[in-house]
DNA sequence: CGGGATCCTAGCTGATACTG
DNA sequence: CAGTATCAGCTAGGATCCCG
């Protein structure tokens, strides 16, 4: 359940960056959030291929270091809504040149795709 | 060797960056080709933490994708440079987002570090 | 110096079952 | 609905030893 610390983090700012938004789902759900909140099932289905196990993973950690907040709703059947705090608000810039930086790419590289091949 | 590519690479252009900066390792080696051609052994020294597999492995993997170049020096010893490409060059904004948050991220939070905690 | 080849473990996926 | 729990199977990644 822990995380490992990039031992550069504190250090330099990209290591921290790329601390707290350790993994390729949190990014991906940080993207989903930029539009508004979400509900858990919504995420589900929008982060293609995420595990539920990594999904709630991912959100109780983003929610740990305050980059996500989690409201419940005391209704039956529960509802459970994630949000970005300003925080995590904050951290559109990053996600907005990684979205800018993949438009481009998939715009002048025709059908590109890793060339490392194999995998389904 | 193969790695995994999303399913929403090739649609959604944050998956697509994602895909092509897949691991932490490769960010941090990013970031210091960024500040101009390195040889191996002082990536080694520089990305902090990295393994010698993994240094060789996103190495490769960033070659194959035409994000980083490979020189090699017929000497003995053996000298290899590896020097960012036009499109790795490109990613400049990218690398520089999240620098950027990192060191706002640094200011305002004195001496945070993840909250779930424990590692190495 | 710049790796290649091995071994081994932590962590992820996928499937299934259960709960407040 | 929004999870928790568990288990098998695979793979990413760390450690170590070796080589041209």
């Amino acid at each position: 359940m822990s995380r490992k610390t990039l031992e550069q983090a504190g250090i330099c700012p990209v290591a921290t960056t790329i601390n707290l938004l350790s993994s390729k789902w949190k990014i991906l759900i940080m993207r989903d959030l930029l539009t508004g909140k979400k509900r858990y099932s919504e995420l589900k289905t929008s982060v293609v291929g995420v595990s539920q196990k990594m999904l709630t993973q991912s959100l109780r950690e983003l929610t740990a270091d305050e980059i996500v907040d989690r409201t419940v709703y005391p209704e039956v059947p529960p509802r459970v809504e994630y949000s970005l705090t300003p925080l995590g608000e904050s951290m559109r810039p990053v996600i907005d040149a990684m979205a800018d930086w993949g438009s481009e790419y998939l715009a002048t590289h025709p059908q590109a795709m890793p060339k490392n091949e194999g995998d389904q």
